[in-house]
DNA sequence: CTCATTGGCGTTTTT
DNA sequence: CGCCAATGAG
């Protein structure tokens, strides 16, 4: 910060207060402007807490503006989000409010945040920078969740845990384990006790299987997730590096701070350890990602950390629904057992009470939803303007199949990803494995591909790239069982020419004429998943290089999914479907809340403990509060079983969520047929100048 | 060692 | 149903 903080705008009499001040209120004015021209000793960080619906994004896209405005450099800027969306989102309102205020003035408005993005991209981003210098590989390759769980499987077949005479937790529980382990800071064995209790007699075997883990990541120069965070978190303490990263920025503000981990506030602390400069925004009540190990905890402990402790501004007006839908969100979350207390208040004009309805099943759902839907449109509010969320992603199938019969357009958020389907990852490791020919996991995934390769041979064939000469011209010599010759031929040359290509464009291209007339034996509806390639292919043009697209896959994976053939173009209107968590800080006219039953909302799974209960009120709260002018809560009473023949009749009966008390339903409006009545570490770091030996020290935490 | 088949069991949310 | 482990034939 230098040069124009004299302008800060209630100094200049001459002018009147900038337009983009202006349009806040006076809690929202006081969190934007603050700190901001302010001379002499330090100033304490910022918390917001920011309530539902009381412009949240708008307050702190104003303030990262009002910074830039009043002379903060843009490049020194970091902005952390909870997704990638909502961070180019920012930037882009950013820029907007910039561009406005400095019309005519020779300021850099064309200048964007350069720093913006999720943890875990930023830290991929200065991990990449200063690779080197904390023994990494620059090159190295990010495994997105399943690969990262078929590493594990790969390792734990290695160490022989697959074979045990009780079970051993399956590869997605294990990376789940280690996960929470890394993420919450914790020891196994805590992580154990508190979270997993049921594979607690695994420990030794699970240390020794995490060990192996790291030491086969640090060989194949690959980083999971977790290690985006970890080694970021570890580089943060190394004496000569800190301090080089710490002053790269001179703010750091982070959104949906409830949600986030130690881990991650273990890297904030260490980017500014005196908290000056520092702002981080979230609600309490909207804390919703435990399973991530995200605890509320780093929220309500954060104006402690420093002295003097950080200022604390609340936002309690909300803006965005009618005061009938807040009535009946504040009921929802009144019953909360613990969090700040606070009461959103609206002021706008009173619309309608939102709507409990209750239908007969799933199918009477289903076209209640369409019906009310198409109504809205008809009345003039478009598709897009709607939106239908669910607790878990398989809730809207029935919903889906529908639309499709029906041919109304939606796009999908959350849930099983285009990037999850079988073809699509079979290419993407072709990729990978090219980009990085150590990299096992990919390798592996390729070599099971041809006929007449299995687990073992692939194996084998994979030693021959270990080590040194990890150069795909060691596979030419390998003997492959007679079934593969044919299709091996073609690999070996493929692998190569893809390794040394310069021309990324044309690769996908060359790649497809090798695996596509395999997705004819290996899959079925190899048509469909022809399209989906070439959706790939398209994705895949808009990025530079083969390294950028990869990088970029897995940490922003394209999110939502259309109807059947991907994406609807820009200009048509549909309709939002959406998980609750991928809904988080959006907002739509109309909210529809499937399935808000026990069982649902709270998730069955979700119930052993008070924690996890208290977690699922949030979510359904979440839900609730993304409406503007129409909520309505469904509550089909009969779920028929799954799992049974086409039109069985079995099937159980549902209570109503346990959220909705019954002296709350005064604030709903109640619909359809009558209820059935009832309520029913500490890693050593090592302080060399330029080379530091982070990876041994992160393989320390298993030993 | 590969590949197809069978039987049991769990079934959420995501960077 | 869909994933995973075990089993048996080639």
């Amino acid at each position: 910060m230098a040069m124009n903080e004299g302008l800060a705008p209630a100094a200049d009499a001459s002018h009147t207060e900038p337009e983009y001040l202006a349009e806040l209120n006076p809690l929202q004015r006081a969190c934007v402007t603050y700190g901001v021209g302010a001379a002499g000793a330090p100033v304490p960080p910022l918390l917001i807490i920011a309530g539902a619906g009381s412009g949240k994004t708008k307050t702190l896209t104003h303030r990262v503006a009002h910074l830039i405005i009043n002379g903060a450099d843009p490049r020194r800027i970091l902005l952390m989000t909870f997704a990638r969306r909502m961070a180019s989102e920012m930037t882009r309102r950013v820029q907007g409010i910039c561009t406005l205020a400095l019309r005519g003035h020779s300021a850099r408005p064309g200048e964007g945040i350069e720093w913006s993005g999720t943890f875990h991209a930023i830290g991929a981003k200065l991990l990449r920078i200063h690779a080197s210098s904390i023994g990494l590989s620059p090159a190295f390759s990010i495994l997105d969740r399943p690969d990262a769980e078929d590493l594990m499987d790969l390792v734990r077949d290695d160490l022989a845990l697959s074979a045990k005479k009780t079970r051993f937790p399956k590869k997605g529980t294990c990376l789940a384990i280690y996960s929470y382990t890394v993420n919450s800071q914790t020891g196994l064995r805590q992580a154990l006790d508190r979270v997993f209790p049921w594979c607690a007699e695994w420990e030794a075997e699970l240390m020794r299987l995490f060990a192996g883990y790291v030491d086969a990541k640090q060989a194949q120069d690959v980083l999971d997730y977790d290690d985006l965070l970890l080694y970021w978190a570890r580089m943060m303490e190394v004496p000569v590096l800190a301090p080089m990263i710490s002053s790269r920025f001179d703010h750091v503000l982070v959104d949906e701070y409830q949600d986030t981990n130690a881990l991650q506030a273990a890297v904030l602390s260490r980017l500014k350890p005196g908290g000056t400069g520092l702002t981080v925004v979230g609600d309490d009540a909207q804390s919703i990602y435990s399973f991530r190990s995200a605890t509320v905890r780093n929220i309500l402990d954060f104006p402690g950390l420093f002295d003097p402790p950080a200022a604390v501004h609340k936002l309690e007006q909300n803006y965005r629904s009618t005061p009938a839908i807040l009535g009946a969100c504040n009921r929802v979350i009144g019953r909360a057992t613990e969090g700040f207390p606070k009461t959103l208040f609206s002021k706008r004009r009173d619309g309608g009470k939102p709507v409990l309805v209750m239908v007969e099943d799933e199918s009477a759902q289903v076209a209640y939803v369409i019906d009310r839907v198409l109504a809205n449109r008809e009345a003039g509010m478009e598709l897009r303007e709607q939106a239908v969320l669910m607790r878990a992603s398989s809730h809207s199938s029935q919903l889906e199949i529908e639309l499709t019969r029906r041919n109304i357009p939606f796009v999908k958020f959350g849930g099983l990803k285009f990037l999850e389907a079988a073809h699509v990852k079979d290419v993407l490791a072709v990729l990978r494995w090219a980009e990085n020919p150590k990299d096992q996991v990919a390798g592996y995934r390729v070599l099971k591909l041809l006929p007449g390769i299995g687990p073992a041979t692939a194996r084998r064939a994979l030693g021959e790239l270990s080590g040194e000469r990890s150069s795909f011209a060691a596979l030419a010599d390998f003997r492959v069982p007679a079934a593969a010759k044919e299709t091996w031929d073609a690999m070996v040359p493929l692998l190569n020419g893809l390794a040394t290509s310069k021309d990324w464009k044309t690769e996908i291209a060359l790649l497809r004429r090798w695996y596509d007339p395999l997705v004819h034996t290996l899959y079925d509806s190899p048509r469909t998943r022809m399209s989906d390639l070439d959706q790939l292919e398209n994705i895949a043009a808009g990025h530079r290089s083969r390294t950028s697209f990869l990088n970029d896959l897995a940490l922003d994976p394209p999110e939502a999914c259309g109807g059947d053939a991907g994406p609807p173009v820009k200009d048509e209107d549909w309709l939002v479907l959406s998980t609750i968590h991928s809904a988080k800080g959006q907002e739509w006219r109309a909210v529809t809340v499937l399935n808000v039953v026990d069982g649902c909302i709270p998730a069955d799974l979700a119930t052993d403990t008070p924690e996890a209960i208290e977690e699922e009120r949030r979510l359904l709260y979440v839900a609730m509060t993304r409406a503007k002018d129409d909520l309505v809560l469904m509550q089909p009473l009969k779920f028929f079983v799954r799992g049974q023949t086409p039109g069985g009749q079995k099937h159980v009966y549902a209570p109503r969520s346990r959220f909705l008390h019954s002296e709350d339903l005064a604030a709903f409006d109640v619909a359809g047929v009558a209820s059935t009545g009832g309520d029913l570490a500490g890693g050593q770091c090592v302080s060399q100048a330029a080379h530091v030996d982070l990876k041994a020290a992160i393989r320390g935490m298993w030993k």
